[in-house]
DNA sequence: ACAAGCATAGTCATCAGACCACTTTTCGCA
DNA sequence: TGCGAAAAGTGGTCTGATGACTATGCTTGT
């Protein structure tokens, strides 16, 4: 077991204890490195790790904190790591997005409420005349969060935008197929807002599901323009 | 910007960069503080951070590497920061862990080999006549797990395994009402099973969807016995 | 020529102590 | 009483040294 290891532990355990509650403050670090017997680099390092994992926060001046633990905020500190995934390792991720995409619209369709109707329409126009192509990938992330957001679990929304966050995404708008594949982008927005608005769950799951399904389409041929498939092997 | 900051900065910028690959060594730690203007404790400190995401692997007395950056493994780090999670937040993930796990047994039960089958009712038999909770539960992870590879995808089960870690699960085994939960908890599973072993993906999301959503509403009364309810407002 | 064992150099792990920057509290002055 | 400056407390950063582990190549014995 290593000092670090043995760092982390204290750290952990002193969390599972309920010796700090969520957003409460630690000992200072002076005195963490005595409690835990390590040196203030070895405490530094534990306290770093749990940081970058969204658990703790280290105020300059002010203090050491445990997090809220709200699931949502924990979950958007991995947005920086899903930047540097390779092309290939994102696509894995691509059939998580897609079912979460897609049961996020189904809900929204059974909460529909009007001024969300409303959001939607104006969203598709403004996004089918917008002819800078990253304004229109601004405008489409608007778009998917409206309806992630009425979908009602902040903690999905958040999961969805690390994976929506990768920003290099556009580049599929930038090809020689830019023209067709905006079309076919347009026509799935069109699709997940009409089943949203008449309410039917069942067919903005399936609206939403084809329309990331597309999105991993493309990127695959990016990827591997010789064989492209979208099913996996049977 | 603090040198922390700087130093993340640098490291995210050599892999974006393509300096390093995936299970490729860095530079030592000294000439990535030249490279980088920091001293080594800020470098390490960088490090650390970029460890703890499971994007770097720092390995004693031989160098500090790039992970593979496979998402599946990328995942499995966050199991511990779950575990730190109060109940309520924990609640807060089942919706998610709810639709993966429905996804993952539709796709198991479109794929169901007669091996599955044969592995499914076995463990369930076993499940079945195990006395002691702790074992069973054991049992009951193995179940899931076979339904999670089947279903194909190693990221969405590196997921819901990070979901599913959570100890404390068999403690809604423990309480008064032990002997229901038990029978419907077995009673889920027998659901589940011959939904995917009739190869019928519809019956098996469903089946599976309601088994997490009972885990869910159980957990639910553990926290807030007063006031137990399943669906959210309306 | 080859294999086992051993030095050696390179690398990360840990520690100690100092100083800086920022925040919060305290206290004296108007 | 209110405000501003001083002081105390805390995390941020740097330096340099030492320990522990790994990989490499060499030495040695067969």
């Amino acid at each position: 077991m290593t000092v670090l290891n043995e760092a982390l532990d204290g750290l952990r355990r002193m969390i599972a204890a309920g010796e700090v509650t969520p957003g409460e403050k630690f000992p200072s670090e002076t005195e963490l490195c005595a409690r835990l017997n390590v040196s203030r680099s070895s405490l530094r390092e534990a306290v770093r790790t749990l940081s970058a994992l969204g658990v703790i926060e280290s105020r300059h001046g002010s203090g050491t904190y445990l997090s809220r633990l709200d699931p949502a905020q924990v979950i958007r500190n991995f947005s920086l790591t899903v930047d540097l995934l390779p092309l290939d390792s994102l696509l894995q991720l691509f059939e998580i997005r897609r079912v979460l995409e897609a049961h996020m619209a189904a809900q929204a369709a059974a909460r529909c409420t009007p001024a969300l109707a409303d959001s939607l329409n104006s969203l598709i126009v403004r996004m089918e005349d917008e002819p800078d192509p990253r304004l229109a990938a601004d405008l489409d992330s608007q778009f998917h969060r409206l309806i992630c957001d009425a979908g009602g679990n902040p903690t999905i929304t958040s999961l969805i935008d690390v994976f929506r966050s990768r920003g290099s995404h556009y580049k599929i708008m930038e090809g020689t197929a830019a023209a067709e594949v905006r079309a076919a982008s347009d026509a799935g927005h069109r699709s997940i807002a009409a089943a949203i608005i008449a309410r039917d769950p069942i067919a903005a799951q399936s609206a939403a599901a084809s329309h990331v399904a597309q999105t991993e389409y493309w990127l695959r041929l990016l990827l591997d323009p010789g064989t492209p498939h979208v099913a996996e092997a049977i």
